[in-house]
DNA sequence: TGAAATAATGTAAACGGTTACAGTAAACGG
DNA sequence: CCGTTTACTGTAACCGTTTACATTATTTCA
């Protein structure tokens, strides 16, 4: 068999400095001993050969991958920025590699997850592709991974980091109702089972029971936390005549609140005064819309970085340790109806 | 020596199912006839075992990663939202991995990029870190790049895809003059050697130029095309006295913009009546922001999904290709001084 | 000073796949 | 009916590292 690389290999660089390969190996992993001269000797003839590892062959023969996998439903939402960003700048600090993957539970059928023991070192689990099953199997083969904006499943204790969801939305919803007068309030909600999404409806239905208001299952429209989808049902839901009231838009994410703003301005409802508007997330533009979004300010690149250091130390240290939920906080502006 | 692995191997396939390595082989890669009989009987084997390729293993001996790279120079801005999408779209159909990583020139003296040709089958290089020294070494090596909104240096026909950005500035700060009658327009440009930045700079100096207004070095700011840093260095500019008068800022992009609104409305300039705003890119938020924004729009999704697809054509075909290059086009909003 | 630890290096067996090469049996073509 | 494809399968070398084990020279120290 004639194989022909033309890329240089540890053993050209050995044979060139006149020492063996496990000595080369050695020196670059930094894991034994090497004298000196034979240290500089290596230097030398591995820029002058412009030598870089295989990472496939470390891979293969470490069992390491140096990589560690971020699994997301999709990339449809500003959101991710903030959340990549945190994530990306761990994973820099710690010279590992960042793969970024979408997996959704309906490409289930069709794929295997694109990410796993078999291409990386570790998960960030955002993704609701890997069901319950999914995460206790690849738990009890010891596989590390963190679940972000999201739980673990009962007694399987994978960490996770979330953010508080629940108490803020019912605050925000009934300052809604009790300082705006709003009563028929419409959730436009997220992913039926992401987790957010839920915790979130919970609220909102928590505040509206604790003041008396009756659930309207009519008021509530599944936007995916996407902008366009947002807007396409509720543009439907305005214009499908049959006029199901309402004052105020909860919607469950800021770039959805997007969607929703515009399909409000197209039916030319005004906002806050016909229709309030409150949002999730406090994304970086949520000030500067048009009236300015109230929301909640979730640390969501905080998420990504608390995230990925535990994932860092579940690499060093397999121990597990519990769940991490972040505080959000209410930011007031116009569009619920405040004065500016 | 005893090396233990928890995982099952393609050799516990072959043994399980009756058949030599290279069979098993040959039908997970489907590369070869297998007879039905067996290939059930694998079928089976497979999902009882769990049996997953170990991606090092398959890295190694077949010299590829089915991982492409996307370099940029940091995730500091929603505009790569769309950009991702629209390159994650085509690696998922690909059935490949994308690696994000983040590099920058001055990250050069410290470390090499972390993604090439040892753990990447090719490169979408956004990034600035890659100067045209490396491009050229990599490029005769014949490793597969396509360069997103950056060109080629010259006579190295590195495919790259970019959007119009000269033409359509010049016209776009000319509407700011002749329409809107404003004189003293701002730029806040990006990173000095962004190519978008740089272009963008032509074009309005270009405008400047073909109206009769001399160009003014206090007029053009460093906004690194983040919306911190340009809110910082404009509320800097307002506040240090030197009160040198503008009436309009042109910023390079628009999630920088948000910032260059901030400041303003910080300082209680009105949009755009004391100063008018243009952006670029046309992000999801512009027209929502307060008041909508005038921009250019950039089919950055499009440039994402082009860039990779033609990346992909190279690795089947390692001919080059030339630079495409996206048009673009002006979307007029209130804040230019336009009306609604 | 002799035993034990340490430093520096080499040899060669994995790691888990792919694939060139070879072989056998069945199908085809004239 | 026989030479030639074609379908299918197996053997084993190889991909480029890491690392257990072995070896020798040098320190350390009781």
């Amino acid at each position: 068999m004639t194989r022909r690389s033309s890329s240089v290999t540890i053993r050209d660089v050995a044979r060139q400095a006149g020492v063996s390969v496990a000595t080369v190996s050695r020196f670059i992993n930094r894991n034994a001993p090497v004298s000196a001269e034979v240290a500089e000797r290596l230097n030398q003839v591995m820029t002058e050969l412009r030598y870089v590892p295989h990472a496939a062959a470390r891979n293969l023969a470490s069992r390491k991958t140096r990589v560690i996998g971020l699994l997301l439903n999709n990339l449809h939402n500003d959101f991710f920025v903030p959340l990549l960003n945190g994530v990306e700048a761990v994973v820099r600090k710690k010279e590992y590699n960042l793969i970024v993957a979408t997996y959704h539970a309906n490409s289930r059928n069709a794929m295997p997850p694109p990410i796993g023991p078999h291409n990386t070192d570790g998960l960030l689990v955002f993704s609701d592709g890997l069901v319950d099953e999914d995460l206790a199997n690849l738990n009890a083969s010891g596989f590390p991974m963190v679940l972000v904006h999201r739980t673990s499943p009962k007694n399987l204790e994978i960490p996770s980091v979330t953010v508080e969801n629940i108490e803020i939305t019912h605050r925000l919803v009934e300052h809604l109702i009790r300082i705006h007068g709003k009563h028929r309030i419409l959730f436009m909600r997220g992913p039926l089972h992401q987790e957010d999404s839920v915790r979130r409806e919970a609220g909102y239905k928590s505040a509206l029971a604790a003041n008396g208001i009756p659930f309207d299952e009519e008021l509530v429209l599944n936007g995916e936390f996407e902008r366009d989808i947002a807007f396409q049902v509720l543009n439907d839901f305005l214009s499908n005549g049959k006029h199901v009231a309402f004052d105020a838009v909860f919607t469950g994410d800021d770039d959805a609140a997007i969607g929703v703003m515009k399909a409000l301005h197209e039916h030319k409802h005004r906002i806050p005064e016909d229709v309030a508007v409150i949002g999730f997330d406090d994304l970086g533009f949520a000030p500067f819309l048009n009236p300015p979004l109230t929301t909640v300010r979730a640390p969501t690149e905080s998420v990504g970085r608390i995230a990925t250091e535990r994932l860092f130390e579940l690499l060093e240290n397999p121990a597990s340790n519990g769940a991490v939920v972040l505080p959000t906080e209410i930011i007031f502006r116009r569009s619920c109806g405040c004065p500016a």
